[in-house]
DNA sequence: GCGACAG
DNA sequence: ATCTTGTCGC
C-alpha cells in the first residue's frame, strides 16, 4: 500500500505553562483535518474522566459499542493523576494524557470516538475533540453538554431538531436536540468527520437520552470506578 | 474595563 | 468536574 491517506498520530510534551499550551493549540490546529467518513461505521465508542473534589485523582475509562444496537463490546479505564489544572479553552491538556493512557489499554480501537466536549466549537477550533484525535489518528466527535463560544438561532423542541453554531463568521458545529424538549447537546467536529458524520451518529446513538449512548456508558463507568474507589 | 468561561 | 434529596413531568 502506497499513498497512505491516514497520518502518523502527533506527539508533544504535556509540560506546558498555560501560554505555551495556546501557543501549541495554534500550531496543532493546522493539521485538523475535516473530511468525510468512508466506511459503514461500525464501532463507536465514548471517552469520559471523572475527578475527586479536593484531588487530583483521576478516573478515565473509554467504552466501544457496536452499532446499531450499541452494546458495549469493549472497555477499558485506568486511575492516575492530573497534572494539568481546569482552565477554559485548555480543557484537552487537563484530560488527553489520561485519556491516552486508557486508550493503550483499549483491546478494540473503534472506528469512531466521541468525546465529552468540544472540537471545533472552540475558541481556537482546537477542542478536545480535535487534539484527541490528532493524537490518536482516529476519527473523533466532540458532544458537549454545555455552549463555549459560538452564536445559534432558536432551536426546534422536537427531537432531532438541529441549530447551526456560527462564531465569527465560521460554522463551527451544530445544536441538537436529541430528545422533545429536553435541552439539546452542542455537536461539532473533533477529527477526520464532517459535521453531517457527527451529527448522523449522535442521533443514532440517542434513542432514549438526552446523552448519546458512548458519552453516557462512558460516563457511568468512570463514576463506577469512582465510587467503588477513592 | 467587565463578564463569560467545555469538564 | 464535585457537593446532594426530593420532586415535577412524560
Amino acid at each position: 500500500m502506497s499513498n497512505k491517506k491516514w497520518s502518523i498520530p502527533i506527539q508533544h510534551s504535556w509540560n506546558l505553562s498555560p501560554k505555551e499550551a495556546i501557543a501549541l493549540q495554534h500550531e496543532l490546529q493546522a493539521l485538523v483535518k475535516v473530511e468525510a467518513l468512508t466506511q459503514k461505521v461500525r464501532y463507536i465508542a465514548g471517552a469520559d474522566i471523572s475527578f475527586n473534589k479536593g484531588d487530583d485523582t483521576v478516573y478515565a475509562g473509554i467504552v466501544v459499542l457496536e452499532l446499531p444496537d450499541l452494546k458495549e463490546v469493549a472497555r477499558a479505564t485506568l486511575i492516575t493523576k492530573a497534572n494539568f489544572p481546569y482552565v477554559p479553552g485548555l480543557l484537552s491538556f487537563r484530560e488527553s494524557p489520561p485519556l491516552l493512557e486508557v486508550w493503550k489499554k483499549l483491546p478494540l480501537k473503534p472506528d469512531v470516538l466521541m468525546l465529552d466536549g468540544h472540537g471545533l466549537a472552540h475558541n481556537r477550533r482546537f477542542g478536545l475533540a480535535c487534539h484527541f484525535g490528532l493524537l490518536t489518528d482516529c476519527p473523533t466527535i466532540g458532544c458537549a453538554k454545555k455552549l463555549f463560544v459560538g452564536k445559534h438561532d432558536v432551536l426546534g423542541d422536537t427531537k432531532g431538531s438541529i441549530a447551526y453554531l456560527h462564531d465569527k463568521g465560521e460554522e463551527i458545529g451544530a445544536v441538537l436536540r436529541t430528545r422533545d424538549r429536553v435541552h439539546p447537546v452542542y455537536i461539532s467536529v473533533g477529527y477526520r468527520v464532517t459535521l453531517k458524520n457527527a451529527l448522523d451518529l449522535a442521533l443514532q446513538c440517542a434513542p432514549k437520552y438526552r446523552i448519546p449512548i458512548p458519552t453516557r456508558q462512558a460516563h457511568i463507568v468512570v463514576n463506577e470506578l469512582r465510587r467503588a474507589n477513592g
